[in-house]
Formats: C-alpha cells, sequence, structure tokens
DNA sequence: TAAGTTATGAACAAAGTGGGAAAAAGTGGG
DNA sequence: CCCACTTTTTCCCACTTTGTTCATAACTTA
C-alpha cells in the first residue's frame, strides 16, 4: 500500500491546474502511470485523492458491505460514486482539477494536499488551518481512540 | 528500536539546513537510510523526528485502531497527520527543514535536538531553555505520573 | 601533525510557475 | 445535419525558484 506523508501548499495557475508536489510522486512509484480518482469527501468539505490502486480497494470494501438491490443501500451508494473524476499527471506533474469538484470545495487559488496513509486530502488552504490544528476536542480523541488499552510493545 | 540519547544544539546554514549530530546518526545506525519523518508536535511549539521505522510503527497502531468512514475519527485522522514531511539526510549529514514547520516551531538560527527514546524533539533554542529547566511543577508532575503505581519488575 | 569530522560556499539539477499554441470538445446558427 | 465559432483541455517550451551535490576550508581529536 502506498502512504502519502507530509502536506504542501500549491497555487492553481491561470487555467486551474495545480502542480503535484514531487514527495508525492516520489512516493507514489510507479502507481502514477495508472492515475488517480478524485472524489468528494463525505464528511468535509474537501476533496480525496486516492492512486486506481487505493480507488479500488476502497471499492471492494464498500461493494462487500453494501447490497446494491437493497434501497438505502443503493441510495448510499449512488451518493458515495457521485462527484468523481478520474485524473492523471502530465508532463509537468500537473493535473487539471474539474470545476465542479473545485466548486464543491471551494478551491479558488491557493489549495493543501495533506498525505494521509493511503490516499491524499485537498483542501481550500484557508479552510485546511481551522480544520487541522489540534484543539481541545483532540485531546479528548485521541484518548478515546488511542489511550486506555494500548498493548505493552506498542508504547 | 532504535533509542535517542543527549541534547545538542545545533545552528542552520544560509539555506535553512541543519546538521544532524553525529551521534544522533550512529545511533540510528542502518535506519538513516530509510529517512525521517518530521512532525509539528500536538501541543508544543517544537517539531518531532521519527525514523520512518518509528513512524510506521505509529501509523500501524492508529489505523488498526480507527476507521476513516468515520466522521469522528476521520477528524482525528486529519489533525494527526497534519504538519508532516518526509525528510532525508544529505552526503554531509545535513537536512533541509521545509519552512513552513520551521515557522511553526519558530525556528531562524538555532536549534536544539532533544533525543527522547524512539523520537527527537526539535526546538527553537530559546524557547526550549524555557521549558526544558526545572520548575516547581516538574517534581509534582513527576510525582504524579511515576509516583503511583509502578509494578514491581519496573522499577 | 595527520586523519577524520564538521562547516561553508559555489555549481549544478530538479521542481514549481507561467504562458503559447495545437487539439479536442461543446455551442449555436443557417 | 453540417459548418463555423467559442471554450476547454492537452502538450510544449521557457524562466524562476528551490533543493541537492560537490569541493574546499576550518576545526577536532587522537
Amino acid at each position: 500500500m502506498i502512504t502519502f506523508i507530509g502536506d504542501y501548499t500549491v497555487r492553481l495557475d491561470s487555467k486551474g491546474r495545480l502542480s503535484f508536489p514531487a514527495a508525492f510522486k516520489k512516493q507514489s512509484r510507479e502507481a502514477v502511470q495508472d492515475g488517480f480518482v478524485l472524489k468528494r469527501d463525505l464528511f468535509e468539505n474537501c476533496l480525496i485523492m486516492y492512486p486506481m490502486e487505493e480507488w479500488e480497494r476502497q471499492n471492494k470494501i464498500i461493494r462487500s458491505r453494501t447490497n446494491p438491490y437493497n434501497k438505502e443501500h443503493a441510495r448510499f451508494l449512488r451518493m458515495f460514486f457521485s462527484g468523481t473524476a478520474e485524473v492523471s499527471l502530465d508532463a509537468n506533474n500537473r493535473m487539471l482539477v474539474p470545476k465542479r469538484l473545485m466548486e464543491y470545495a471551494g478551491i479558488s487559488d491557493e489549495v493543501v494536499l495533506a498525505g494521509q496513509s493511503g490516499k491524499i486530502e485537498i483542501w481550500a488552504s484557508d479552510q485546511y488551518g481551522r480544520v487541522s490544528t489540534a484543539d481541545d476536542d483532540f485531546a479528548a480523541m485521541a484518548e478515546k481512540i488511542l489511550g486506555g488499552s494500548i498493548d505493552e510493545q506498542d508504547r
């Protein structure tokens, strides 16, 4: 599995292209060849970028947990798969983000690409500052998620 | 697991590079090859430097305890992974600290690298002086954290 | 003092940024 | 339904900035 590390601020040029940081390119190795999938995030006003390989993995997970003949599931699947686009990098490591997705994420000229294990989040930079800094909730969340029962060897 | 011991003051050169103390290099052995991950500390104005191996270990723990399709978990993951960067040492044992991280830690020309078992803390030297000198709280904290219930075999 | 290590600066390579022009896709009128 | 026209996308090339490597000088340490 590809794991992306780091967050980078890049600005869109006049044509709405954004250049993909070299660090991410190195981290994705040959997988850049297969392209990426861009998608609206389920919860927040941002976009998620999956390498094709990871997208397929996530797909399997979703499919294994849903039944398309169930009406509610069908609605969920429709929502889940709406707002996706396949993108690829040009010779200068840039990609063109479709307009409707840019609008969804409120992206105009400066964006943050934030690596998060298998995927990359894409935020309008002003919004990212707000959501990414640890607030009072964080300590509580951390304790709830990680606290309590860490095994001895994991410390 | 790699254990770092000691704290060292180094100054940045004109390009913002800092030379990694030889002692730490010895302590990290072959792990230097794999590079390091730099990260903002969640609560203090400093940076944390993990050998890749240690970073992956932490990652595994986090991933195994979170589900990115859970809204609260997703927020936690975002905060946890924000402000990271992958760095490596050049042929002269120097590393380039990304600007945004330097700004975060208030680093301009002199920093302290402080070993702390699996990781290294990086502080602007003027700030480190303030936090590292034992104040009155320290004894009390020590007692509160360590004093109570240490198991027999840990003494 | 010699060998190794650390610091500094210059030269080079790579990444980021911007724009021109060709190709493709979309739009409207006859 | 086809043709001209506009808009969007893609492919190049050039320039600026940033990061990396290399060479040399200064310093430690045995």
